[in-house]
DNA sequence: TTGTAAGCGTTATCAG
DNA sequence: CTGATAACGCTTACAA
């Protein structure tokens, strides 16, 4: 007793129907009487009968596919970002094709060139690192772009069929800089682990802060950490031999809450008081802030926000409507225990 | 000028060969003759064809896709898993469609179908949420081992193409428990927030610790949080509200290391030294534990190798092998500075 | 309103 | 070693 997988010939069996009519019900296509319909259904349930996706795709050119790539799916930040895509995405039938890239050039180019040879309709870039400094090192976006709509989340590209969500975060940790020195930080310590798009902006940020507030910087108060995002130890270690080096600083801003939270513990373990002594800002308002003593201040730059419009974006554009190329939103500082800002 | 998408026939004519020979050199099929693959090979890249996914999805009935269903991505957990599942599977030729179902029953079977009518070559259910205590709330689960063999992360299901591969929940917190006993701690709460099946093996596991070491539970040491699980505050405010009620405890055991971190901030809210006058055990030891201080013990169930290890099972059922149906692993308690358990 | 038939782009089975 | 040709299961003009 061969196992014969149910097709749409079976169905129009059934029904007493042809296949086209059968066609026409599974699609809510016009013009499909009444009756008919109720057959065609009733011999659908009953054999339990599903479509083959492969077929249809065939047919139509798309299986309602999205690739999304991003360097680590288990990043705090990047994991919240995907999470809403894929579920902004199945709401309006699509479905999610994953891939983590890691943080290299070539898989990144490769992972890009399987999702288009599987026919996914769209493809999002989520995290900044996708974008290189040199622009030669972004070809392979503009490639992709040929094929489907790329959509970059907190990064920027400009050309044809590539559209951009981000946050401003230049003038977020401009802000936050501002804020800090006008509580009366002079030493403030800028510490981040990317040098990403996105980083790079931050950093201007914080040197157009200080610089504005006429302090001179060093290159010193610089920390570069590159480690595993994971690896508070070794941030906080990195932190106390910058100071035992003789480096001061009375406060840290961070590109990312690891980074903040591992200031946090270096701080306490000199036993600072935070925030009399020492202040700190974060970035992402991720759960990490509220995961010590006191909890962390931090820019939330609204991943959940961002992304929902990145997605609706993506979806005008597969419906053929006109988009806007490039969509930029304002952080918002969150205060918390880590820091004494003077003023609003 | 109409873009015309190439395809094998145009190839089989630029190289002055059938579409059966181009399709050889395609699948590096058994003898073709080095000259006519020199000929196609030249044609495909001088044309950038790339062979249409769709239709090779209809000839072969696959197109090397596993579904991927968890509930939550962006858990700190669920996410790791995830991000193996997938780096392992493409390794291996096969992409991921992620589907995040939430929590609810109904949701679970809805994505569940979707993966399947999409034709997945096969499915892996991160985390245990997806076995209910009601066998008859498994029966989705029987439902797509029917089409696909479905895989389980830490859950438990028995029957036909169902494989599943855990570590040893209730070994691991009654060791745990055992240990925080014989370290003179009387007073254990057990604090946890899920009601999954290997949430029911831990606290089976503190149970039976609790009875062999001859100490009568009552059920208020049983706290179960009915909240997000990102929400620290309203954890440890949970711990506060029990305690200002009568409750006495001098150590919390956590069925996951958010509960066992908001039980650090609860202690060192009180005052209590830690580890002297209270203990914590969290349950992953996910990067949480290294974000307070002290730093918590935790229990290790090496998601790493239980991902390797799932993946390859599924790879070997997908390649017609005989699999061990269920897998156990032994977890490690990992000891940092919540505790100071006496013996090993 | 319904049916017929022509694709969609591969792979695989035969012959040659 | 290579070439016809029949699947694969569905959508969609075009006819009726």
């Amino acid at each position: 007793m061969k196992e014969h997988t149910v097709t749409i010939y079976d169905i129009s069996e059934k029904a007493g129907v042809s296949i086209a009519t059968v066609s026409r019900v599974l699609n809510n296509s016009s013009n499909v009487s009444e009756n008919t319909r109720k057959k065609v259904l009733a011999a659908i349930k009953e054999t339990g009968y599903t479509p083959n996706a492969f077929a249809r795709g065939l047919g139509l050119n798309t299986m309602k596919t999205i690739g999304i790539l991003t360097a680590d799916s288990s990043d705090l930040y990047l994991a919240k970002a995907i999470y809403y895509f894929e579920e902004e995405l199945r709401e309006n039938g699509y479905d999610s094709l994953l891939c983590c890239t890691g943080y290299e050039l070539k898989d990144k180019k490769a992972a890009i060139d399987l999702l288009i040879s599987k026919k996914v309709d769209g493809i999002i870039l989520v995290g900044s690192h996708f974008v290189y400094p040199d622009a030669c090192d972004n070809k392979y976006i503009y490639g992709a772009s040929e094929k489907v709509p790329v959509m970059l989340l907190n990064a920027e590209v400009e050309g044809d069929n590539i559209y951009c969500v981000s946050s401003d975060d230049h003038d977020s940790v401009y802000r936050a800089t501002m804020k800090l020195v006008e509580s009366g930080h002079k030493n403030v310590l800028y510490y981040y682990n990317t040098t990403s798009y996105s980083g790079h902006l931050k950093e201007r940020g914080f040197r157009d802060a200080m610089k504005d507030a006429g302090i001179e910087v060093t290159e010193r108060q610089f920390q570069f950490f590159d480690g595993s995002n994971e690896d508070i130890h070794g941030m906080s270690a990195q932190l106390e031999k910058a100071a035992s080096a003789g480096l001061k600083f009375d406060a840290v801003i961070a590109s990312d809450d690891t980074l903040a939270l591992s200031a946090v513990k270096y701080a306490q373990a000199k036993g600072y008081n935070i925030p009399d002594d020492f202040s700190v800002i974060g970035y992402n308002n991720s759960m990490l802030t509220n995961c010590c003593d006191p909890e962390i201040t931090s820019i939330d730059n609204k991943v959940e926000t961002l992304c929902k419009h990145l997605t609706s974006i993506l979806l005008g554009v597969l419906s053929g409507e006109e988009m806007p190329k490039k969509t930029v939103f304002k952080a918002d500082i969150i205060e918390k225990g880590t820091t004494r800002l003077n003023k609003d």
